[in-house]
DNA sequence: TCTGGGGTCCTAGGACCC
DNA sequence: TCTGGGGTCCTAGGACCC
């Protein structure tokens, strides 16, 4: 059993952090071990909402995405602490340091989740073997917890990794798809959201088994591509590579913000867009990155939320091209109303080298 | 006392060209 | 003398994920 290695197949790792920048705050500070423990957006604001928490604060209800009064309400001894993403990132990338030592062919997806192809590395050891290793050398070197899927594509990897949590290890052959996948109702099912559940129900599609029985022109019909896409996964079939390359791309590169008291006044807004207009800059900067698109987010007091965007003739990256292309698009379409949120994101980004060319005419 | 911020991918309509 | 079909670019918005 633990030496599963299919004979024409791929064998893929899901390496899932559990609770991730909770975890890293409770491994930097033992005092906290054991406490129900929350990170959360502007903990001081009345808009702030729980980024994620710990096991113990989930016993007591409380869950990501939920308001932070709603959280303190189910929760009063919660330990409320602020995100520190810098210090997220540089953990995650110890994190993949570790994994690339088992093997180059890891594919990060987020700050806290990546995809490895263990296809070759039988010599190491059996699958079962090798995620036992990467969780004891996380547990030991970093005192942090991770959940580890392995199958034969990155799809079922995925949600063999959210079977068992926090710390679980678990095994989806194709074999196994009947008896572990197809019982879990769609919401469960990786890229299937509220919209497409919804929908789904209404033709009695309740289980993932359900979309793996369904017509395949029934479920386009509802769900287009995605749907095909759907099926196929339910079946146990995912042709997607684990891709090292996606690390380095990227297509968009924005920054956006809610304000602690919506804004009607323009010079308030001016000044929100320029810190805003700097931070793309910083972030630009940080993947030598320019950009040829503008797109200004408004999000009005009613949550009612708009995009609009500009396509310019060339590249930029300064903050001031940004701030000028985004003031000209809020005072072409603002209607006047309090604004909720403004986000400025530079769309069909590329690095600095591809894009000299163009750059250079300037 | 409602609901953050960072992204990706897909769709669909209109303009324009051949 | 009533109107094809394909391709590409641009824009806006929706769904989904962590």
């Amino acid at each position: 059993m633990s030496n599963w290695y299919p004979k024409n197949g791929y064998v893929i790792l899901h390496v899932d952090m559990n609770s991730f920048y909770a975890s890293v705050e409770i491994a930097e500070d033992s005092t906290l071990k054991g406490k129900p423990v929350a990170i959360a957006g502007n903990p001081d604001e009345r808009k702030g909402i729980i980024v994620t928490c710990s096991y113990e604060a989930r016993s007591f209800g409380v869950k990501t995405t939920m308001a932070l009064w709603e959280a303190r309400k189910l929760c009063p001894n919660l330990v409320v602490l602020k995100p520190d993403f810098p210090k997220y990132r540089e953990v995650s990338q110890q994190i993949f340091k570790l994994l690339g030592t088992y093997t180059p062919y890891i594919e990060p997806v987020s700050i806290d989740e990546a995809f490895m192809d263990i296809t070759t590395c039988s010599h190491i050891g059996s699958p079962v073997e090798i995620a036992n290793s990467i969780q004891k050398v996380l547990l030991e070197k970093l005192d942090l917890p991770c959940s580890i899927g392995i199958a034969p594509n990155k799809f079922l990897a995925k949600m063999a990794s959210d079977m068992k949590k926090p710390n679980g290890i678990t095994i989806l052959r194709k074999r196994d798809i009947a008896a572990k996948l197809w019982p879990l109702p769609i919401e469960e099912m990786y890229g299937v959201g509220k919209k497409s559940a919804e929908k789904l129900k209404k033709h009695n599609i309740i289980y993932i088994g359900d979309i793996a029985k369904a017509e395949t022109h029934l479920i386009k019909s509802l769900l287009g591509i995605n749907g095909e896409k759907l099926k196929a996964r339910a079946l146990g079939n995912d042709p997607r590579p684990v891709d090292p390359e996606k690390a380095a791309s990227f297509k968009s590169i924005g920054s956006s913000a809610t304000f602690p008291e919506d804004i009607t006044d323009f010079e308030e807004l001016l000044i929100q867009l320029k810190l805003l207009a700097q931070n793309v800059t910083l972030r630009l900067e940080r993947k030598n990155a320019v950009s040829d698109t503008v797109q200004l987010t408004i999000r009005y007091f009613d949550r009612k939320t708009i995009t609009r965007r500009m396509k310019l003739p060339t590249y930029i990256f300064s903050t001031e091209d940004i701030f000028y292309y985004s003031e000209l698009l809020l005072n072409q379409h603002w209607n006047g109303s309090a604004i909720r949120l403004l986000g400025i994101t530079m769309q069909d980004a590329r690095s600095k080298d591809h894009a000299t060319y163009q750059l250079s005419f300037f």
